[in-house]
DNA sequence: ACACTACCTGG
DNA sequence: CAGGTAGTG
């Protein structure tokens, strides 16, 4: 049974948020319409073209009591945070903001489960959003439990497409939530890298161990309200979680809004625009440099830095990337000579009256 | 503190 | 090479 959220575009955008890179258990059938798990639930998200301003929701099983629109909410933050005024007042502060964001609106920070989400971004690391998306749908069906089956039109290769055109095969998905710490925990280091998690197998029956240990769900509770760097320093405590990886769980899941995860390609934006202090170049990121870049970018964006990187960088994908390439490179490039931006509203980071774009002359290939 | 590398897998 | 990390000099 279909129902509706009164939401605008410009709030939530589901190509922008469902399937920027913070979380992974989205699946687009086509535009403005995804399908995906939440929780118990498996739901189906589905906008009008003609309708800018409601969300048509359907769960299974079958939300009679609300619960689930609880649960969805507080996952988009629906009552906590408005995008729109985010993007208002970063458009007005910073020179060229508007450009970049006006090509993808509605780009929301979700809270996730921390838990899913850590176990989500060990297997993110030097992978691409694709496997990542396979790898947690095995872990779901391997370890989760059963919620449906959802009928779903089979993939086509280009050799098949023509006798499959008339009438397009259906498979059947069967849909599993994700596992919780226990059901996680009888996974080995050889069944994982039987299911293609590579070198990660390890991270993660270390890293599950580890939760346990501290309390699961409830350790991760505990983290919530303490300041960025108290939270990155008891994640990064676990084995295959390094500082962006940590960031990404503080910020997707944490409440950590100021957290600004800085990976390679922000890392290289960062160092051609002269984010980084000083005139010396550095080929590698170190636990400095790290912070030192999410300081530039918490100076100019203030306690909700991490939206505005989300923003930023959500048009990296493919979708977006001719269209606002040369946009955000001008804009980034404005954003660093914007004067008095620390008086942004809750202006984190220490101010530096000598700091200022500064070219970097021999800026070495960083791979080769 | 910083530089460098191995590491699973597949597009 | 991909939205990294642990381990080693």
């Amino acid at each position: 049974m279909w129902k509706s959220l009164v939401i605008h575009r410009k709030e939530l955008a589901l190509q922008n948020t469902l399937v920027n890179g913070q979380c992974f258990n989205w699946k687009k059938l086509a535009p403005d319409h995804f399908q995906g798990i939440l929780g118990d639930f498996f739901v189906t998200l589905k906008r009008a073209a003609d309708n800018d301003t409601h969300l048509h929701y359907m769960t299974i099983p079958d939300d009679s009591d609300g619960k689930f629109l609880t649960l969805f909410k507080r996952y988009i933050q629906y009552d906590t945070v408005k995008v729109q005024e985010l993007y208002a007042e970063w458009s007005l502060r910073l020179k060229h903001f508007k450009e970049i964001a006006s090509h993808i609106e509605g780009v929301r920070c979700v809270r996730q489960d921390p838990w899913e989400c850590t176990i989500s971004f060990i297997c993110s690391q030097n992978n691409h959003i694709k496997r990542i998306t396979a790898m947690l749908e095995v872990m779901r069906q391997q370890y989760g439990q059963y919620i449906c089956d959802v009928e779903e039109p089979v993939e086509t290769d280009a050799s098949s497409k023509e006798e499959e055109k008339k009438e397009p095969l259906k498979a059947i998905r069967k849909i599993y939530r994700f596992p919780t710490v226990d059901e996680l925990k009888k996974a080995t280091e050889a069944e994982l890298r039987g299911l293609g998690f590579g070198y990660r197998a390890k991270f993660i029956v270390q890293s599950v161990k580890m939760i346990e240990e501290k309390g699961g769900d409830k350790w991760f509770e505990s983290l919530r309200g303490k300041p960025l760097e108290k939270v990155r320093a008891e994640l990064v405590t676990l084995m295959g979680v390094g500082n962006k990886v940590a960031d990404c769980i503080a910020l997707f899941s944490l409440d950590c809004a100021d957290s600004v995860p800085v990976d390679t390609h922000v890392f290289q934006i960062a160092q051609k625009l002269g984010y980084i202090k000083g005139l010396k170049f550095q080929a590698s990121m170190t636990d400095k440099l790290y912070v030192e870049i999410g300081d530039a970018f918490r100076k100019r964006f203030g306690d909700k830095a991490g939206w505005a990187h989300q923003i930023l960088f959500a048009g990296d994908l493919d979708s977006f990337k001719e269209v606002i390439a040369e946009s955000k490179k001008r804009s980034l490039g404005e954003i660093t000579k914007e004067e008095n931006v620390s008086e942004i509203k809750g202006g984190a980071g220490k101010a530096n009256p000598e700091e200022g774009p500064k070219q970097i002359q021999n800026v070495k290939r960083l791979k080769k």
